[in-house]
DNA sequence: ATGGGTGTTGCAGTATGTGCAACACAGGAG
DNA sequence: CTCCTGTGTTGCACATACTGCAACACCCAT
């Protein structure tokens, strides 16, 4: 839509990828070295870009502030936080909240251990869409049509043997976690690690998030940890209720 | 430099505080709506910013992905990781590792426990520059103009009693660090939490990174953390080598 | 129905970004 | 030491592409 701010843009996944310098960053964006060198200005005046030493232009730490500033305001997970810190201490598991967005899953809070520590782990990173507890809430909760779109179009890589092979069984998967409401992971990212997650619903019953504990099966079986289900769903469902109870201004 | 961009960029920072509708945006733009609709729309199409049922703006997935992916390709840190998790494996407490940039110090890569876990936890969070000894190596290098009048520049936030009171107490510290070659925090961030560092340095003899050990002291005192000195400035020196050997392309 | 509040579109004018060409500066080769 | 090639940088004239306007579309509340 803006042909400047557009180019600005674009240089920015081009430098994710590795430092380049200005002839570099002119070429691969189809333009003459002085614009280049002007856009490269403008996105260092803002800090999302940082010079080295040998004058190549790489990422800036603004970018970090950024995406962290983001995370902290998200207003679901303002709300959801102090929930998955109390279930954390009734039982002690990894706690994490995700939400869905264009194509993507993401882990928004994690509470793990007996602190409070928040660690952002795998922000950014693709989740592993078609295996992940949370993922399977956030999209059996899509409309039908872009829900077997998105389901088309996505890789299924084969993490385990136990992991989703194809977008049939995926789309089969998502209708039952639609119908039963919560959903589960068990050993289909990570032999050893089982899941339990169940959606949280804004004011108009959409999802709108959904949480998991997870847990390695050296410590707790899979039928152990699917005993915890209706602690899970209750805190689900609190978090629901806070957060289609009050509205954000 | 260039004012299209500048403006769509400074909408980022904007959003960062949280969630905001059209008008609110160019509102405090001061230009136009219609023109904050392409500014928008643009940086949507980059996926920088994502915009929820109500119509208002906020941050997007892609910022995470952006910054994730930057972390991942920083040279140092590649180089580093290995050190890092051998001298983890050794002593078991946590490894960080910082960097420098324009006025702030970034953790960029941490090891904790004995599984080799990258939490980003504190990325882009302002890292207590004052008192942590991965800060105080990367600050001690600075040249001298630089070194004060960042100092003079800094808040001085009283942590604990034990935190950098003032500017004059810190370049104190920064010269006796710059003398010695590493660095400590001793409680001077959290009460219980101690840290003993050592600088990494490029070819050119400047400090590139810095990284530290931290271990709560109902673990391990300050005086038996600090035997593990010579081990971290082994590391950190290991590391220096690597880093200074290979150029990089 | 009517009104105020949004977000959206097309358009004309010109501010703004563009590419060029010349310059500055470095490092390497001869 | 000098030249030379490869960088990054600056000033400028041109016209592209961005801007603000005003009119429209839409939703919700009164």
């Amino acid at each position: 839509m803006s042909q400047t701010v557009d180019r600005a843009l674009s240089i920015l996944p081009l430098l994710a990828q590795g430092p380049a310098d200005l002839g570099q960053v002119a070429e691969r964006l189809g333009v003459h070295k002085s614009t280049a060198l002007r856009l490269l200005r403008t996105l260092h005046e803002h800090g999302l870009v940082y010079r080295q030493q040998d004058q190549r232009y790489r990422l800036g730490a603004r970018l970090f502030a950024l995406a962290q500033e983001a995370v902290e305001n998200l207003d679901i997970r303002e709300i959801a936080h102090p929930h998955l810190v109390a279930l954390n201490e009734e039982i002690g598991h990894t706690v994490h909240l995700a939400v869905y967005e264009e194509g993507e899953v993401l882990y928004i809070d994690k509470v793990e251990s007996r602190y409070p520590v928040r660690m952002y782990s795998r922000i950014g990173k693709p989740v592993a869409i078609t295996v992940a507890a949370v993922a399977k809430l956030l999209l059996a909760d899509l409309p039908e049509p872009e829900r077997r779109a998105l389901a088309a179009k996505l890789d299924y890589p084969p993490y385990t043997p136990r992991s989703t092979p194809d977008a049939a069984a995926f789309l089969k998967e998502l209708a039952t976690v639609r119908e039963q409401g919560w959903a589960t992971d068990l050993g289909g990212h990570e032999e050893s690690i089982n899941c339990v997650g169940a959606p949280v619903r804004g004011a108009d019953g959409r999802v709108a998030a959904a949480m998991s504990v997870s847990a390695p099966n050296v410590v707790v079986t899979a039928e152990e940890l699917l005993t915890l289900l209706p602690l899970v769903r209750r805190t689900a469902d609190a978090i629901s209720r806070d957060y289609s109870g009050k509205d954000r201004t």
